[in-house]
DNA sequence: CGTTGATTGTAATCCAGGCGACAGATTCCA
DNA sequence: TGGAATCTGTCGCCTGGATTACAATCAACG
């Protein structure tokens, strides 16, 4: 199955290889900045391996996480309409191979496959769906729930093998914390509740879901 | 000022008169819904006047606004890639006059207009954009000054006119509250203070800027 | 193989804002 | 014009989670 956002993946073999042709190749290591905010909008990303975060920082510095990328996907199309410029920045989580052309060059490519711009509008909605949801949660939910369900997420959409995948979820407090706005301290509390009571498994950066069962229904809100 | 959401707005003369001939024109009445939740997604639809609110609903009944639209937008594009249907309900803020065309109709349309296509993206992209941006701000900014961003981007948005716009913004406290994610009694709490100390007037849901300038102090995340 | 930096664990304090409970204001509509 | 319904204003209590402050682990690299 091919993730919705799996961009590469969706593309007919001929139109992933021309569209490929134009790109050039690099690679960066672990925790290298691929573009931030404000950059200027002059190029576009694939990403062949790795993974990335797409983020924003607070005026205090607080990193925070929108959305994880993996392979197949598209990233670095949109341009702030008022100051121009990046909106966001993307980070790598580990060492990535990308592609990258000129946005004037995709546009043209655009320009004459209408099927694949559909495809992209598909691709934003379907990020926007997420930030949707993301948004509910942060006016509704409190930190337990929060943190609960976005194990949940990340594990259907990371290792997507739906069968019982016992592989961790290589994610620091620091980053869940990140993507729940909440504390470090605070994430850390809750894991710990969450593993002492059986949902979870916890041996240093390494937690997995172990009773996927029961740390659903911690998804409950509970507020 | 063409709004970059503006949908209708941006079509040149001609692609606007192909499109909304192949409409059919409705009108609503205040607080009645366009479509909700899961409803099937068989229609597209253009804002053509009044003001609506695109938002969801949480398991306890609670309602989370993820924004207005306003004359020239469209809306209702997007379905869920997993249990089909619509991922949001769109309520109308007051009466308003819509048209409606079916999805593949609209489909069709983009197929042999790949500049429309394009301006979707840029638009779906700058509602991501937005959702991002209010993320932040959940993650990061108490509720004081998520309030006060709130009226400030509203302000902004609502009557762009730049100048000293003395027009109320049309809102409830409950439908501040639902927009920056708490009670309505902290709402209420909180725009009396802002009241008190002379950055808004308020006479009875007339809400309306009093001092910008002292306004946009508030903005400047507390926490 | 030991030092350094990143990550995790824990505990005490404190307060913003959730929650419940009303009382008054205003608008709407019959 | 007179309810009814919807909005707004204000309390007090109490808890979740921010904040501060360390100590203990782990991993990575010279």
């Amino acid at each position: 199955m091919v993730a919705t956002t799996d961009f590469l993946g969706r593309l007919d073999e001929e139109t992933r290889a021309e569209l490929m042709a134009q790109t050039t190749r690099y690679r960066l290591g672990k925790g290298e900045f691929v573009f931030c905010v404000s950059d200027p909008v002059d190029t576009v990303h694939f990403l062949l391996s790795g993974r990335i975060k797409t983020c924003k920082f607070t005026p205090d510095g607080r990193e925070v996480i929108l959305w994880f990328g993996f392979p197949g996907e598209v990233f670095g199309l949109i341009q702030s309409p008022h100051h121009k410029g990046r909106m966001v920045s993307v980070e790598t989580c580990e060492p990535c191979e990308i592609a990258k052309m000129s946005s004037n060059g995709f546009q043209d490519f655009l320009g004459s496959r209408p099927k694949v711009s559909q495809l992209l509008v598909q691709i934003v909605a379907s990020r926007l769906g997420m930030l949707a949801n993301r948004l509910v949660y942060f006016a509704a939910d409190d930190a337990e729930t929060r943190i609960a369900k976005l194990l949940v997420n990340l594990d259907a959409r990371y290792h997507n093998s739906g069968s019982g995948s016992e592989q961790p979820i290589g994610l620091t407090h620091q980053e869940i914390a990140d993507l729940t706005g909440v504390q470090r301290q605070t994430a850390t509390r809750i894991l710990g509740r969450l593993a002492k009571c059986g949902a979870l498994s916890m041996r240093y950066r390494r937690i997995s879901i172990r009773d996927h069962e029961l740390l659903s229904r911690f998804t409950a809100s509970q507020r």
